[in-house]
DNA sequence: GCATTAAGTATCGAGTCGATACAGATATGG
DNA sequence: CCATATCTGTATCGACTCGATACTTAATGC
């Protein structure tokens, strides 16, 4: 490999990380902390099978004990509400509660959208076609879940049976045209 | 703003995000934590006039009392040194050691430049222009410093006077060779 | 010379994070 | 059918981050 060829990487790779580190820095508003806000913005766009202990900690890339921690504290602010799945009684069912969905709408990270949005539409396009890449590439080697979109996924059978609500083949049960634009622990490509 | 404008952005800040995270979560590597691996990287690029606490926390976009914690940390394990600037005895100047060096050859963050590389050429060189634009658009309204390497900045003389080694304008100061490609705390273009 | 500003450190409290150990609930396999 | 593995989540520990606040000491400005 050139020395150039390194070095344009590593550019990248210290761009990613800065960037990534001054979203972070501005995650501390409103007594949370970065990994809160986070869990707050998961559970806003996860669907229902995916609102778990176990799926935060799939999308997090984290372990069981650490977001147990953060759950607990987000809890005692009042922001999520945990249920006891009825069908399986080890699982916990979570949610935003109203001042959960409050919360998202000073989110820090809003600031930032501006400063995307100054990228113009084809910049912002190509920048994000090159970061999915960059994504899927990685989680592919540490063996990571996408988290895509539910109707991009290949269980998802639309209109099925013919003319009644979309459908997931593996659970097996009927999704909203809502819940089709949410993300997935199970999404596969 | 259109509601596939405001979607299309989260969709960048989501996936920055959760590279951003990803990279972290392999930074925990050899009894290092995220930051110290980034301090050890900023104290590899960064020239003799801007490896100092302040430098450091202008960098990260953290605060001096963090900073200071995380240096001490590093002290202790031997990976990098402090010395008293002789110039102004407030100021410390930092340096790795060989220790410091060496615990960067076996940086986690090496791991993620296979997946950049796997973009190719051209995917890599868009990407690095437009997390450029996108770094530099966002530190403009926070006021932050784009910390560019020190060749590009408007302060550069280049070998002046004829002949001679380059140099800086602003602290009158000559630069190696090697100093011209490191970064800089006062660089601006 | 005296006030202001700058560079660092010390300390506090809440929380992250990996690691380990644990509990209860559900699968699996003879 | 029951033992055993696996899955889901919690509890606790220690090192550390991080913002906030309150210092110390040194340079600078008037």
């Amino acid at each position: 490999m050139s020395g150039e060829t390194d070095r344009s990487r590593k550019r990248v790779l210290m761009l990613l990380e800065r960037l990534g580190r001054l979203m972070q820095s501005r995650g501390h508003e409103l007594g949370l902390k970065p990994v809160q806000w986070e869990a707050l913005r998961y559970l806003s766009r996860a669907n229902r099978f995916s609102r778990t202990p176990s799926g935060l900690t799939a999308y997090l890339g984290s372990t069981k004990g650490t977001v147990s921690q953060t759950l607990i504290a987000l809890e005692s602010k009042g922001l999520i509400r945990k249920k006891s799945d009825p069908g399986d009684r080890r699982a916990v069912r979570l949610e935003l509660t109203a001042a959960g969905r409050r919360a998202l709408g000073s989110d820090p990270l809003l600031e930032f959208a501006e400063s995307v949005g100054a990228l113009g539409k084809v910049g912002e396009g190509t920048l994000e076609r090159n970061l999915t890449a960059l994504l899927t590439e990685r989680l592919e080697q540490i063996e990571g879940r996408p988290f895509g979109i539910c109707r991009t996924c290949t269980h998802f059978e639309k209109n099925a049976p013919e003319g009644k609500p979309h459908r997931c083949g593996l659970l097996e049960l009927p999704l909203s045209a809502d819940e089709s634009e949410q993300i997935c622990v199970e999404q596969e490509s």
